[in-house]
DNA sequence: CGAGGATGTCAAGCGACATTGTCATTGTGA
DNA sequence: TCACAATGACAATGTCGCTTGACATCCTCG
């Protein structure tokens, strides 16, 4: 599951640590999540689609 | 996270079971997510916005 | 009454999500 | 050149999502 993170971090200028802080997770997780380790958890997208104010699937793609 | 899968599932008749069937998921897993066990999976709730015709954002709810 | 569908729940197990801690690499700036 | 921020990655650990299998309860229908 592919998702827009990257971009959308760049897009503010915030590193995976300022990303990780907003998002009260671990920058591991932002980093792994980014890198497509593993998807996050459906509590952990909301926060993501509520910090970038856009819906969740604006951010993840369904697919592969 | 609360959710309407109760709802849905009532208004199109189905059963528990039916519905883990469409999505691909055991019937208790189907059972854990409407009684608030826990949540799904982000992969699956793409199934059920999908299989529903709906945004995540209107299935799941933000809150406790 | 008795069979069967629907729901709720429990246990055991596995892999996925998320953590802390650590290290290597790359790039930028003083 | 040297320090430091940023990123990527690995290990170990703990919790969560999902499974199969089983059992109890409730309802409805013959």
């Amino acid at each position: 599951m592919k998702n827009r993170l990257k971009v959308l971090r760049a897009m503010r200028d915030w590193s995976q640590a300022d990303l990780a802080e907003k998002l009260e997770v671990s920058r591991q997780s932002v980093n792994a999540i980014e890198t497509g380790k593993y998807d996050p958890s459906l509590p952990l997208a909301f926060r993501i689609a509520d910090l970038f104010g856009l819906p969740i699937e604006e951010i993840f793609e369904r697919g592969e």
